[in-house]
DNA sequence: TCATTTCTTGAGTGATCGTTCAAGAAAGAC
DNA sequence: GTCTTTCTTGAACGATCACTCAAGAAATGA
């Protein structure tokens, strides 16, 4: 409640503290942290199991972290600056044409979902779901992210119209929806023990819904 | 423990129990768990909230339902039987080609899932995430129940590729997992507020995936 | 009326939830 | 060395979790 900024970073930069120094690396309990909330969830993982797979007492996981809901956002933030997490933003940086843009995120979703090295499916969407009233606010916070997401498709698409990429006819904020409910059903089935082939064969098939120039889409 | 099949039926076919009669609607009570878990999700949902929400103390719900989990499975198979929860089978019956099929099921996916009359999404899609391990039998149990649905979609195009509707070079099992993620998608973007038009759009854009006669997917 | 059967009630089970706190330990500052 | 600061530890906190049980209440069969 102090609103002070603890400001505990990772301690790469930071010179000799004053007091006893911390005992546990802090980026390896977030990453403990972020596996176990990747794969049961932000409400199915207790502050038990947290500090048991962190190697670390409650105190310490207070004092480092704030509490569970304050530790879980650290984790969605790490989670998207990492490149399992970023995949999306960094494809729509690097790629010139918009298609090209959400075909690599695609293909890349069909990869980095069922990828054995990491709890399957999407972190942010695969803990969102069903977080209860209590927590309204981590629900939000997560709602938001993917809404965002589909906020960031629609503006490429509106620019790829711009630029005469896209046909005039088409949708954009029709697209952009297409596309991230695609993503969303790619991680679910991920989740659901979908393999790489599979999910890459349904990015392809997702992919035929991108308007063609003769036609613009199946309505009116 | 007893084993004894208890038959706790409706009510209405039964005719004069012995002892004191049930003092609560067993179909009323379910309906308020049903939209309870549809809401919150299976772990989220407490006992209390239950009883609260159905108007009776534990020891009635214990002796009604067994337990929280027996409860849950029978809220599924009763959502299974509903107008809402049964649609996709009865589309895949009653329309006669496949691609009408799942035409429908897309269109209808899209105006029932966000309807405010009951709570977003699919039941068995919302509920399924977020279980912790103990609940392992009843994360297993929505998993094989949403597979089942990718299985019948398969079936049916399998099916429609004997009947010469779908190009022999179309790929059955990728079209079921195709169209099962979409709907997966559609149903967590209906969490996640999306109105019924943008579901339609998604609906129409999903479809335009189809084989067409003159070229099989974009692949090779 | 009375015994039998079934349901309801309200208190209560141990377990686990997220969280806190005083006491002890390890560092720099003086 | 002592002071100050910070972290760790272990034992708790009250709340809630799913669940149970004995006692009372309401029905039928006699």
């Amino acid at each position: 409640m102090g609103g002070m900024a603890t400001d505990t970073g990772t301690g790469a930069g930071r010179r000799a503290a004053r007091g006893r120094p911390r005992g546990f690396d802090r980026d390896a309990a977030l990453a403990a942290a972020t596996l176990l909330f990747w794969r049961r969830g932000y409400e199915a993982t207790s502050v038990g199991e947290l500090t048991e797979a962190m190697g670390i007492r409650p105190g310490s996981l207070y004092a480092a972290f704030g509490d569970k809901k304050t530790l879980f956002k650290e984790v969605v933030a790490a989670y998207g600056r990492s490149p399992v997490g970023a995949f999306m933003a960094v494809a729509l940086e690097e790629e010139p044409t918009a298609r090209g843009a959400l075909a690599r995120i695609l293909r890349e979703a069909a990869a980095i979902y069922p990828d054995p090295s990491h709890p399957a499916g999407c972190l942010t969407i695969c803990a969102a779901t069903n977080v209860g009233v209590e927590d309204e606010e981590v629900e939000a916070f997560l709602r938001e992210l993917r809404n965002a997401n589909l906020v960031t498709f629609e503006a490429r698409l509106r620019a790829a119209q711009r630029d005469g990429e896209l046909p005039g006819e088409a949708d954009p904020r029709a697209l952009a929806a297409y596309f991230a409910a695609v993503i969303q059903g790619m991680s679910q089935r991920a989740r659901d023990g979908a393999t790489a082939a599979e999910l890459a064969a349904t990015a392809d098939l997702a992919l035929a819904a991108w308007p063609s120039r003769a036609a613009g889409t199946a309505s009116s």
